[in-house]
RNA sequence: GGCCCCUUCGUCUAGUGGUCCAGGAUAUCUGGUUCUCAUCCAGAAGAUCGCGGGUUCGAAUCCCGCAGGGGUCACCA
């Protein structure tokens, strides 16, 4: 496959949730995997809309995700400048073009105007087309009216790169409106003269696009210029399915599930995976593995659901599948207050017995708060155990003693101390689940922990036995 | 209302005429793994392939119609 230019052209008008990441994703993996390049460009052109900071968000964003792009704002290329606002001078000189080719003419009715046609199309039940009004006599364009494209409507027949073959009927053309009042232009114009100017070979984008493409079809013929290929994504759906993911109908922002704790690969990996699959029943893809095999027309054409549960899932394996020490440098501030001084090699071998159970990493704190502090005795998780609760507190005792005897003789490597737990099995004649969760709860004091032997070696010889202690002393 | 797109277990999906009375994953439930919570393993349950016609020896797969959902018809992108 030939070199792709692909672009993620986002206004700058909030943060971005997973709908736009998986637009840009997708994009990135076009560009990736041919050898291309990726370009951020920001339509900035809605100066009512425009977010303060929204740029910096978006770019924090993609750069979190590793979705680095080879041309920006911030990264100057051959192509820029790359946020439209700053590249007026080019938009007036193509509209001078279609303006001299009799393309482009000046709209010569009011705001009201044009509102009282709208209703009265609607009133009549017909779609809205400018075009049926379209004036007999322009007046000179002074970059005060809105510029409008004089389209020549005809069907159309394109190939969508995840649609397929698609079709509209001249109907679907109209006289667009190529500058607006306050000398900006609409993304309408914007995006096609960009994409041409800048080489772009594969425009992905929402579906919300698909309706206007004959447009887009009509307005290239009329610059000259060839269209890319069109790749049109399937909307994400919100949890309960009935609409699209939308920020205001509460999408989080991508930097958000950063900060839960969720790690960039299954991010990434469950992004893909909503509205892609290679064909087989792979579920788990490295970016490697994305980069391989994503393709275009495996893309899904309906909708999906976003199923936070199964990112669960999927953050849950990429932690346990990952090397400890590539998780552990991203616990950085997940750790629980407790753990503020304690040494690196310490929490490193935390986290390589607490990891099986975590989904995020912002479930460390609550997970491993007793590896660091000594938490108070806490009497109910003896009256709630099962068997424990029937047991009167001389004999409890009676059954730490004795643990407490064969631990102080153990060096406390995870091997003896396995076989020591097994011997005062023996000893005591007690089940497991009486001897091992007395002496979990007696060293831990938690209501879950990682597997006894592991936790007592990491916790180790002095912290163990001084806790085993706490317990006596509060069974009196 | 016009135009366009979509429709397989709760969810994400495999499937492009026969090996599919539909496979995987997740979620749920059950059992097992020396304690807990998880993991892991095994198993269960879960889809009349939106509905109705047709083509065909044979259809989730092709054709037609219908229904439902979504998008669009902005001086927003």
């Amino acid at each position: 496959m030939k070199p792709a230019r692909t672009r993620f052209a986002p206004s700058p008008t909030g943060f971005l949730h997973v709908g736009g990441v998986r637009t840009a994703l997708f994009a990135w993996l076009v560009a990736r995997q041919t050898g291309g390049q990726f370009i951020l460009r920001i339509e900035d052109t809605d100066r009512a809309r425009e977010v303060k900071g929204a740029e910096t968000h978006i770019i924090d964003s993609l750069r979190a995700l590793g979705l680095d792009y080879d041309e920006g704002p911030d990264l100057p290329g051959d192509y820029g400048p790359y946020r439209q606002t700053e590249r007026l001078d080019t938009y007036k000189t193509w509209a001078q073009t279609l303006l001299d080719a009799g393309r482009a003419y000046a709209d010569p009715y009011s705001p009201e105007e044009v509102q009282s046609f709208r209703e009265q199309a609607q009133k009549a039940k017909k779609p809205f087309l400018y075009r049926d009004h379209r004036p007999e006599q322009q007046p000179a364009w002074d970059g005060k009216r809105p510029l409008r494209f004089k389209s020549e409507p005809k069907a159309y027949d394109w190939q969508d790169a995840v649609m397929g073959k698609l079709h509209a009927g001249a109907e679907a053309i109209d006289d667009f409106i190529l500058i607006k009042s306050d000398g900006f232009p609409t993304y309408n114009f914007a995006h096609v003269v960009d994409d041409h100017e800048m080489a772009i070979t594969h425009v992905i984008r929402g579906q919300e696009f698909i309706a206007s493409v004959p447009n887009y079809l009509n307005l290239h013929e009329a610059l000259g210029f060839t269209p890319p290929v069109f790749a049109t994504m399937p909307h994400i759906l919100n949890e309960q399915g009935n609409k699209k993911l939308s920020k205001r109908d509460g999408a989080k922002d991508v930097l958000d599930y950063l900060k839960d704790g969720y790690l960039v690969e299954a991010l990434i990996n469950f992004i893909a995976s909503l509205g892609w699959n290679d064909g087989t029943t792979q579920e788990i893809f490295s970016r490697e593995e994305l980069i391989e095999r994503f393709s275009l027309d495996h893309v899904q054409r309906s909708g999906a659901r976003f199923d936070e549960r199964r990112l669960e899932w999927m953050d849950g394996h990429w932690i346990r599948t990952l090397d400890n020490d590539t998780v552990y440098s991203r616990c950085g501030g997940f750790w629980p207050e407790s753990a503020k001084d304690a040494p690196e090699d310490y929490k490193k071998q935390v986290l390589d017995i607490t990891r099986e159970r975590l989904k995020y990493l912002a479930e460390l704190p609550q997970q491993t708060d007793f590896f660091f502090v000594d938490l108070p005795v806490d009497p109910k998780l003896i009256d709630n155990h099962k068997q424990l609760k029937k047991m009167d507190n001389q004999e409890l005792k009676a059954m730490l003693e004795q643990a407490k005897a064969s631990l102080e003789q153990s060096d406390f490597s995870p091997i003896d101390l396995s076989k020591r737990l097994n011997q005062l099995l023996e000893q005591t004649g007690q089940k497991p689940a009486v001897l091992f969760s007395l002496i979990r709860i007696a060293t831990t004091q938690a209501p879950a922990s990682p597997g006894l032997a592991d936790t007592l070696a990491v916790l180790g010889k002095e912290r163990s036995l001084k806790r085993l202690h706490t317990q006596l002393d509060a069974l009196k």
